[in-house]
DNA sequence: CTAAAACTGTGTATCACTTACACGAAATAG
DNA sequence: CTATTTCGTGTAAGTGATACACAGTTTTAG
């Protein structure tokens, strides 16, 4: 029941010693990583099982086990894999708030790439190399901001999750669509209509208000509702930043 | 596949009419989602199958498709039906900012009472009562802030996300820590250790720097590390919306 | 050299779970 | 009344994670 953390970590950071005795590992826990990822980049989260990342290799379900403490272990480690690559930007930060809305931008990408990292849960902090990258790329420009270490932190961990989040609804949102076979403005047209239906202005009357004045309704830019939100979020948070320290400073 | 929508949502809103002939019903959604979310709340989304519903209501299994079209489907009504009953302010808003953050705390409150909900993947934007609730509770206090409707969707949404999934990662890490039963200054000096281990200064500057400089250390205020990550961005969200409104009034 | 020890990938089996299907009982329409 | 519709149930199929023991492989102690 209680998971050795140690081991866990182990894992993520590929510290493990080979032992001296026995054959030759055949395979190596990046390649079933590496499969694993491809799976669930191309069929999604619920076709990835055991079996199927085994075929993908050619090997039988139970070796993966000799690398792999369980599937939610394997899972996890996808995550950290996925997540690696964040932008790399070097030398002097010029603009602080640019290079952070350009970090957002990645990040989204990254989601965009693969989708299924958004429906596995996340209930630990950054721990593997992966996501410690993303992590570092943040706090690279963030740190020209005048936080303190703790707000730092604070505001990284934040932007994680709004990210995240966000995503995983604008991601979900459009394949639904792309399933269902319906274009982006016909999506956002069900969405305003079922509003229209069962918002009724006594029980939601603030929201009744927006409906009514055709805050939900399709936009030119259809496709890029949450888009649109995670921008707007994004840039208050960075204003909300400026004049907080402007007014310590003050 | 292609799921109906529409059925979904008429789940949702309870909206389906009964019909005349056969047996009465001895069961109702209700009484399925509300055993559904006690099961959950007692032992968490693992343990929540449908024989395990089925047994908590002293019915077969099966009995309940008759009410659900899938266990999937289950959840999603369990989900909202979670999230419903946000605080409910009448009157006027007097100071909207203080409303907000009564507004996270009650939505960090509620995942609290019901952390399996951090568990299920959100891939749609609010269509339930429960969650439109939630919406409406947000909306009304932020309507007072200046902002467009486009904008104010965007910030409600926003935060909605963001809190999410700082609850996520703080009642995971609560949870993990709960399993390996040792205390939150212990869990946070390992997360600290772990990176004093792992972070090398080569490749993560940033966060080997502040890593160094103890900002990982354990605080007195152990239990509260992710909800205060929470507050301070809650906080810069609101500074830096009072800033673009009075800059575009300026 | 050789035998024991450690480790590899495999085959088999178990257990838990979702869900399809058909049956008999119950309720209503006409 | 009787035909129809819907209810709850029993059975069974299909999928998936993973425990366990086995046979082959490699290293090392002596």
């Amino acid at each position: 029941m209680a998971e050795d953390p140690r081991k866990r970590v182990e894992l993520l950071w590929g510290a493990s010693e080979r032992p001296s005795r026995g054959p030759k590992p055949k395979l190596t826990l990046e390649d079933i990583v590496a499969a694993g990822v491809r799976v669930a980049d191309e069929e999604g989260l619920e076709a990835l099982s055991m079996q199927r990342v085994a075929k993908e290799l050619g090997f039988t379900t139970m070796s993966l086990y000799r690398y792999v403490p369980s599937k939610e272990r394997l899972v996890e480690v996808m995550l950290d894999r996925a997540s690696d690559g964040p932008p790399v930007f070097t030398g002097e930060v010029r603009d602080w708030r640019e290079e952070i809305e350009a970090w957002v931008r990645a990040l989204w990408a990254m989601y965009r790439l693969h989708p299924w990292a958004l429906e596995a849960k996340v209930s630990a902090p950054p721990i593997g190399p992966g996501q410690l990258a993303w992590f570092e790329a943040a706090l690279r420009p963030l740190a020209h901001a005048g936080l303190t270490d703790g707000e730092l932190i604070s505001t990284v961990m934040f932007l994680l999750g709004a990210v995240r989040e966000l995503a995983g609804i604008a991601f979900g949102v459009e394949r639904a669509r792309a399933q269902a076979g319906i274009s982006a403005a016909e999506s956002e047209a069900g969405y305003d209509a079922l509003l229209r239906e069962f918002v009724d202005a006594e029980r939601f009357p603030s929201l009744a208000k927006l409906v009514s004045e055709g805050a939900f309704a399709p936009s030119g830019l259809a496709d890029e509702g949450v888009d649109l939100d995670l921008d707007f979020g994004v840039r208050r948070v960075l204003d909300g930043i400026e004049a907080y320290v402007a007014a310590r400073r003050g």
